[in-house]
DNA sequence: CAATAGAACATTTTT
DNA sequence: TGTTCTATTG
């Protein structure tokens, strides 16, 4: 069993009386009422004197559906004379998305849920559990025999890796039901939830919030504390949550309340699961079925019906409030070619607008008279927004009909779009490091992250390409007075970036390219931070619901959830549902809805994972219908459904299938004269003039001018950046080097004992180097306070060790005499330095700055000093004395090692040989270039070397393991 | 009828 | 680079 079940219900009902929340639920289709059912509810509580406001947690899951909820609420209890307090209390209350809601409850309870009490919120924590992972095969390795040797080892191992982290955080949204097949695995995932149940994190993934989050309120005293706070729970959209945001909602308080409609589930990507919403309905009291439509107009309403219930065979019709009249129509676009068909759809969708505005078409909606129709009644919708946002940008500029596009949230973020922001930010901030690395790291400009990470300021200007230097420079001249547009588009001209975009991420990329191109020049903005306004503005402006002008509008179908529109057309139909290619993952997983468990196969157990497999692309093609569902289900008077197709030349072979063809569109168009729905098919022969004139302005350069960054020979990437650690170590022995940073191979240990002692060995060094990150010589009363701090971060518990190694160092005399000299102080010092071709990167424990001095400290917690042990870290101490000469030319540097255990520091003494022999050693290690160079490395290494205590003795002394290092260096 | 060869396809949604 | 479909082969 995982450490991170939670346990059995059953064993919850045999102990003591645990007390259930009363869970009330309300189960609505598209449009009958949900929200206001929610901001009723809430109010009622409220003018009944259930529950203060500030009692009451309502939770979405989206921040534009918070928000809107909060809106309602408010004018709700306004209508209903509530006093000013209270609706003010209302406006601070807890009405948020579950995420804000975890994060509050993680800051608020941050010593029992482990967290650093200021934590960050980062995409992903891969470094750390690569870390922790590493940590666990390197002791029981069983799992790594089953990775098929054919391929290079490294590889293969870090590809596992990467599955296990995958699957380990998919699989703690299924709390209580997963079931990894191989028991190898299930202890990995044990290791992993142990180490990160240690960790104060102080950078968190939105994945880890819930986890934590859930783990938080299961505690009994906070659960207490919590319950007693909160009075009633309600949970809009409950149909998106997964198992594990489940489990919060039932520690949260006695009453809950969920409103949901099981139809309308889009969010399988972040675990949610129709079961879960089958599963809330089981142990519910009380279930209201809201089954009156206020949305929809009755005629429009019951062709919606007609549809559902093909979509979904156990579909209840509804009633319908308003009887007003309604169309909808299915329209198929057949393209000669498939070059044009986005285009078509747009030019029809354009069209039909424009008509319709043109011609006066009549709509009532939500039971008002008749009036005609406006551009703002319009919205289009689309399962994928990115690919076709541009295109509909500019056929409907030809059309000259106003449109907003509800931008994908962060164009900006967008990898193609980046190194443009950080373009423009380095025209207006020439010392800002991070325009700097948004601008270069990227495949375009080809600037390596470790580079860059560990550069200066000035490191980062010399990588910036000669013209591309030129060109800042003489645009700055006249910043402010250009507009952005203008400097962009001389930078289009010079660089051809958008070509170059096209040729390296494909044409998606660059349609968002010329997205922001068309972005900026709509802004007409001369500074960065006008634009950022202005794009801003963009995103909110739709966000509150209204558009403020009278203009069409195009979103996707996940974002359009929640709302409802006059008019819908349904485009992007005919797009592929194909994803993107990737290796196939180590590990697989989903739930299996037969035996309610969510099972993880491995690639190794060929016929689970098939099943597995095979499971998830069925759960993959029903989610498409409810996306359907959800999107022909947010008008209120017309529905147009564009499916734009291209003709079949001949017999088709082989390809992918579109959303229409996964959600069996045909068959719909077979029944829809029975339904009474219209049809019309468009065969397009003769559009040549559209697409003449379409494609002058969209012309693309196919010549790339590019230079090949990647080189042939794996090695030589591998190598590219060296730290002061692969030299000591490839100087100790070749041996070593070869296991641990080519092959990658885990570390072995007989007996735990061993094992323990590195371990704990590993922990004080990193509590040790903590305390020392966190003291200043300027603020040493805060010393005992950071040992504290650091125990309790890292778990380390012998706090006599920790205080006798510190304070040898901080009551030493060297602290003593430089005590009160010190100008500037850097802990954890990242640094860069370039020998030659050669990159090496690597981080300083301390440096004190003196007004003439500099000195460099590196901190052992757990060697004894022997000269011999002094020799191995020359290196080292040259290239952190060199490093740091560059930087400050002009001062006498100092670099010692301080071995904590004895309190002793020795000094070191630059000298021209060590230089010699750090390049000696890097070119070594640079002409490793085949395998054959590897096995020969050993080869060698062994003959000659007494390993006992090293952690790759278990290779070197056991002829059966050598014989499989060699067959994988063959 | 079953097995196999080979061609064609393609980058999403959100906190 | 894996999947999925069609055409071909035995």
């Amino acid at each position: 069993m995982c450490a991170f079940y939670i346990e059995n219900s059953e064993e919850h009902k045999k102990g003591k009386v645990i007390k259930m929340p009363k869970v009330s639920m309300y189960t609505a289709s598209a449009g009958c009422g949900k929200t206001e059912r929610i901001a009723n509810l809430y109010v009622d509580l409220i003018v009944e004197r259930k529950a203060l406001p500030q009692q009451i947690v309502a939770i979405t899951y989206t921040e534009k559906a918070a928000r809107e909820l909060k809106g309602r609420i408010i004018s709700k209890a306004r209508q209903r004379n509530i006093d000013i307090m209270t609706i003010s209390k209302i406006q601070s209350s807890h009405i948020k998305t579950i995420h804000s809601f975890c994060i509050y409850l993680l800051r608020f309870y941050w010593m029992r849920a482990k967290v650093d009490a200021n934590f960050k919120i980062v995409p992903e924590l891969n470094a750390l559990y690569y870390k922790f992972i590493d940590n666990y095969l390197s002791v029981v390795p069983i799992v790594l025999d089953k990775l098929p040797l054919e391929k290079f080892f490294i590889e293969e191992y870090f590809h596992l890796l990467q599955s296990l982290i995958e699957e380990y955080s998919n699989s703690a949204k299924y709390i209580q039901k997963t079931i990894p097949l191989d028991p190898e695995v299930t202890y990995i995932f044990d290791h992993m939830a142990e180490m990160l149940d240690r960790e104060f994190l102080r950078e968190i993934t939105y994945d880890l919030i819930l986890e934590k989050a859930a783990k938080l309120v299961q505690i009994p005293e906070v659960k207490a504390d919590i319950n007693s706070k909160f009075k009633y729970l309600i949970v809009d959209e409950f149909q998106d949550s997964n198992f594990l945001q489940k489990t919060i909602f039932e520690n949260i308080c006695e009453n809950i309340i969920y409103v949901g409609d099981k139809k309308q589930s889009i969010y399988r990507f972040q675990g949610a699961e129709p079961v879960v919403f089958d599963e809330a309905a089981e142990t519910s009291n009380i279930i209201y079925e809201l089954d009156t439509n206020y949305r929809t107009n009755l005629s429009l309403g019951q062709k919606i019906d007609a549809i559902s219930k093909i979509l979904f065979p156990d579909y209840k019709p509804l009633k319908y409030f308003y009887s007003a009249d309604g169309f909808l129509k299915i329209v198929e676009i057949l393209n000669p070619t498939s070059e044009n068909r986005i285009i078509n759809e747009a030019h029809f969708v354009a069209k039909t607008i424009k008509e319709m505005v043109e011609n006066g078409f009549e709509i009532s909606i939500g039971g008002a008279p008749k009036r005609k129709v406006k551009y703002s009644d319009f919205a289009i919708l689309s399962r994928k927004i990115q690919s076709i946002a541009h295109i509909y940008k500019e056929v409907f500029e030809k059309y000259n009909i106003p449109l907003e596009i509800n931008f994908k949230r962060g164009l900006l973020q967008q990898r193609e779009v980046v190194p443009l922001w950080g373009l423009l930010n380095v025209l207006q901030n020439p010392y800002k490091k991070s325009a700097y690395m948004q601008l270069l790291l990227n495949p375009i400009f080809g600037v390596n992250q470790h580079q860059a990470l560990f550069s200066t300021i000035e490191q980062l200007q010399d990588l910036v390409p000669d013209d591309l230097k030129d060109f800042i420079s003489k645009v700055r001249e006249n910043l402010y007075i250009k507009k952005l547009s203008e400097i962009l588009h001389e930078f289009e001209e010079l660089f051809e970036y958008s070509c170059k975009v096209y040729n390296i991420f494909g044409k998606p990329a660059y349609e968002n390219v010329r997205l922001f191109y068309d972005l900026v020049e709509e802004s007409e903005s001369f500074s960065v931070d006008d634009l950022e306004k202005f794009i801003n503005l963009q995103n909110e402006k739709f966000q509150f619901g209204k558009s403020l002008s009278d203009s069409s509008i195009l979103m996707s179908i996940h974002s359009a959830k929640g709302l409802s529109f006059p008019i819908v057309f349904l485009v992007g139909l005919g797009e592929s549902t194909q994803g993107p290619v990737m290796r196939n993952p180590k590990l697989k997983g989903s739930y299996n809805v037969q035996s309610k468990e969510y099972v993880i196969a491995p690639i190794w157990m060929r016929d689970k994972y098939k099943e597995v497999k095979d499971i998830t692309s069925v759960q993959d093609k029903q989610e498409l219908k409810r996306l359907f569902y959800v999107a022909i289900t947010r008008p209120m008077a017309g529905l147009f459904i564009v499916n734009s197709t291209v003709k079949p030349v001949g017999k088709k072979r082989g390809g992918s299938k579109s959303f229409a063809d996964e959600i069996e569109l045909s068959k719909i168009i077979e029944a829809a004269k029975e339904i009474g729905i219209e049809y019309e098919k468009i065969d397009l022969k003769d559009n040549e003039k559209l697409e003449k004139d379409f494609c002058k302005s969209f012309e693309v350069h196919t010549k790339s001018y590019l230079p090949t960054t990647i080189m042939e020979d794996k090695f030589e990437n591998r190598f590219r950046y060296l730290s002061p650690t692969h030299i000591i170590d490839f100087k100790n022995c070749r041996a070593l080097f070869a296991f641990k940073y080519i092959m990658g191979l885990p570390i072995f240990d007989e007996a735990n004992t061993k094992l323990e002692i590195s371990c704990n060995a590993k922990l004080l060094g990193t509590t040790v180097h903590r305390v020392f990150e966190l003291t200043s010589l300027d603020k040493l009363d805060t010393l005992a306070q950071n040992i504290a701090l650091a125990m309790a971060e890292n778990g380390f518990e012998d706090e006599n060790l920790i205080r006798n190694l510190v304070y040898n160092f901080f009551e030493s005399p060297f602290v003593n005499s430089i005590k009160n000299k010190v100008v500037k102080e850097e802990s954890e010092a990242p640094f860069y330095l370039k020998l030659g071709d050669q990159i090496i990167y690597g981080i300083i424990d301390k440096i004190y700055h003196l007004p003439d001095k500099i000195y460099l400290l590196d901190f052992k917690t757990n060697l004894h000093f022997d000269h011999n042990k002094f020799e191995m870290y020359i290196p080292q101490l040259f290239i952190y004395t060199k490093a740091v000469l560059e930087r400050e030319p002009k001062k006498d540097i100092h670099s010692s090692i301080c071995w904590l255990r004895e309190g002793k520091m020795f000094e070191y003494k630059m000298a021209s040989e060590h230089l010699q022999d750090v390049l000696k050693t890097i070119d070594e290690i640079r002409s490793i270039k085949t395998k054959g160079d590897v096995l020969k490395l050993i080869e060698e290494s062994i003959v000659k070397k007494d390993c006992t205590g090293c952690d790759f003795e278990f290779y070197c002394k056991d002829e059966q393991n050598m014989i499989l290092v060699r067959k994988k260096l063959e």
